[in-house]
DNA sequence: ATGGCCAATATGATTGGA
């Protein structure tokens, strides 16, 4: 089963890549965010033909997540508990069955929060706070669990070319870095640090400034696995080439591969 | 000198991203 993540920054303007992408790769279900489009502009029959279930929590413009599986849904529920008046299409969960049993995924998109004295900052910390009550109610459960998604966190100094640059950005402040190692610290394991000590292991470039080109990446791309996933865990990495690719998103995909039989 | 981009919008300037 391999499980894979992409902010592939507007679903319409990354179809080729994506395309391209889901034939080299050939993921069982993929976690997207930032679609920037609303449910019905989402191509799905280009995805549907390639046998993906589709599910889509849009919205106009901006955020947007979805879900791509070629498992069938058997449940599908967007939007992240503790705050009814949330209208950001941020979050998508949903449950799907394999020979062995039940797995769930989430598609996440996490606040980016900056510039960090605006109410920007208090709703990237508080949606945080949200999704670390989420995963504890959801590990009760004691299932095979991955929350996959563009954070907007970068965890450590080791996950940034430059960290001295980001020490004032909401990416990597310490109430930012504090609640993520919150979320681990209930028993979610980071795919791709448990299977790799190495630097390089980026995720990011901005567009500006020749980031790719001086390798001046960040991690903040994370598949988290429930300790009933992470027994399983086979294989994670990042597909950094994609990046070099023509009209590319500033995220690249990053996969997990765990020992459940997907069909 | 610490820069340079990209996407969506009742668009031609503004907002958001990170």
């Amino acid at each position: 089963m391999r499980i894979a993540t992409w902010n592939v920054n507007s679903i319409r303007q990354r179809l080729d890549n994506m395309l391209a992408w889901l034939k080299e790769r050939d993921p069982d279900i993929v976690c997207l965010q930032e679609i920037k489009c609303v449910n019905e502009a989402f191509p799905r029959e280009a995805f549907e033909g390639l046998g993906y279930n589709v599910a889509v929590h849009g919205q106009k413009a901006f955020n947007g997540v979805a879900l791509l599986s070629k498992l069938p849904f058997d449940e599908v529920a967007p939007g992240l508990i503790g705050d009814d008046g949330d209208v950001q299409a941020r979050f998508l969960e949903a449950l799907v069955s394999t020979k062995t049993g039940v797995l769930r995924v989430v598609s996440l998109y996490l606040p980016n929060g900056n510039p960090p004295d605006t109410e920007k900052y208090t709703y990237k910390l508080k949606w945080m706070d949200r999704l670390i009550a989420f995963s504890r109610e959801r590990l009760k459960l004691e299932e095979p669990f991955v929350l996959a998604g563009d954070y907007n966190v970068i965890p450590t100094a080791a996950d940034a070319r430059n960290p001295a640059a980001w020490t004032k950005d909401a990416l990597f402040l310490p109430p930012t870095r504090e609640r993520f190692r919150a979320l681990t610290n209930l028993g979610l394991t980071d795919a791709v640090r448990a299977v790799s000590d190495g630097r390089d292991l980026y995720t990011f470039w901005d567009y500006q400034a020749g980031a790719w080109a001086k390798d001046d990446g960040i991690r903040i791309d994370h598949l988290l696995l429930s300790p009933q996933a992470a027994d399983r865990l086979a294989d994670a990495g990042i597909d950094r080439h994609v990046r070099e690719w023509d009209k590319p998103s500033d995220h690249v995909p990053v996969y997990v591969d765990l020992d459940i039989e997907s069909r």
